[in-house]
DNA sequence: CTACCAATAT
DNA sequence: AATATTGGTA
């Protein structure tokens, strides 16, 4: 009854996310508040990878200048206008969660376990700096009811097409792991594997990928304006100008049992994963380091 | 009081 | 449709 144990940890090592894929990730997501302080407000665009600027009105000042390239708007800057900022009160741009990130969402949640994966510790295993709770929250919500409908369909077949776009869109992209379907460990006490780091740290590499890409799909999510050049036109799939790392988020981790404190894995290997698109599934490798 | 979750709003 | 925000609850 309780080999259980050595099951899941066979089991978890197979489904290793290879800790080189998982810690270290880092987005450049900043916070407002953050970039206020520290004065970002790039005159020259400093686009923020995966967040979408939601630019305020954008009353008039059409930048000029090519009407169709290059839409990045600085939001309020661009010169004109907008003098005084809303200080405090800055709503922070939607979260794109783009393949990458939700990969390393999925892995999280994996390693943590459906019982254990709750939006703060995922948040934490994710180790995304600036990534809120909250983002996290409504994305599990999310990728919850798209779990549950996944159980319901199992046929296959069924659909002619081959694929349903309705149905996935992203999370159709990460290989869902399997034990996600039937959970079936409400209860029982099963060591926690481990538990989150607590982040303190601190780093000032400069390392900058500057840009990295962009093609966002022709056909899907129109309007983006990102400097699009680099084409890989027919390649599809994107890529993100992930990196910079700079952990912000504190929290208490109290949680738990199994005080396996682990170190924070330095590695910087950011996984610049091939995203598979639809189909050819193609697990990660799992890159056996001990 | 903090965090979760489901519902609801944008 | 995808995220954010809110409200009730544990």
């Amino acid at each position: 009854m309780r080999e259980d144990e050595s099951n899941w940890f066979s089991k978890w090592e197979e489904e290793l996310p290879s800790p080189d894929d998982l810690m270290p990730l880092s987005q450049t997501l900043i916070t407002p508040d953050l970039a206020i302080a520290f004065d970002i407000r790039s005159p020259h665009n400093h686009h923020t990878p995966s967040l979408q600027h939601h630019q305020q009105p954008p009353p008039i000042s059409t930048p000029s200048s090519q009407p169709n390239s290059g839409e990045f708007d600085s939001p309020e800057l661009g010169g004109g206008g907008s003098g005084d900022e809303p200080a405090r009160t800055l709503k922070r741009p939607r979260l794109v969660w783009t393949p990458q990130l939700h990969k390393r969402f999925v892995d999280a949640v994996a390693h943590l376990g459906i019982k254990n994966a709750v939006p703060k510790t995922i948040m934490q295993l994710m180790s995304v700096d600036g990534l809120t709770r909250e983002n996290v929250a409504s994305h599990l919500q999310k990728y919850r009811l798209y779990l549950k409908r996944m159980q319901g369909l199992s046929s296959g077949s069924g659909n002619g097409s081959g694929g349903d776009p309705a149905t996935d869109h992203l999370f159709a992209s990460s290989p869902v792991p399997a034990h996600f379907l039937h959970q079936g460990r409400p209860n029982s006490d099963h060591y926690l594997p481990y538990v989150p780091v607590a982040a303190l740290q601190q780093q000032h590499h400069h390392q900058h990928i500057a840009a990295a890409v962009a093609g966002h799909h022709p056909q899907l999510q129109p309007r983006y304006g990102q400097i699009g050049h680099f084409g890989s036109p027919r390649n599809g799939q994107f890529e993100h100008p992930f990196l910079s790392r700079q952990s912000h988020q504190q929290q208490s981790i109290h949680r738990v049992g199994t005080p396996i404190h682990n170190s924070v894995p330095s590695s910087y290997v950011d996984d610049l994963e091939s995203a598979n698109g639809v189909n050819d599934d193609g697990e990660d490798k799992i890159k056996g380091k001990c």
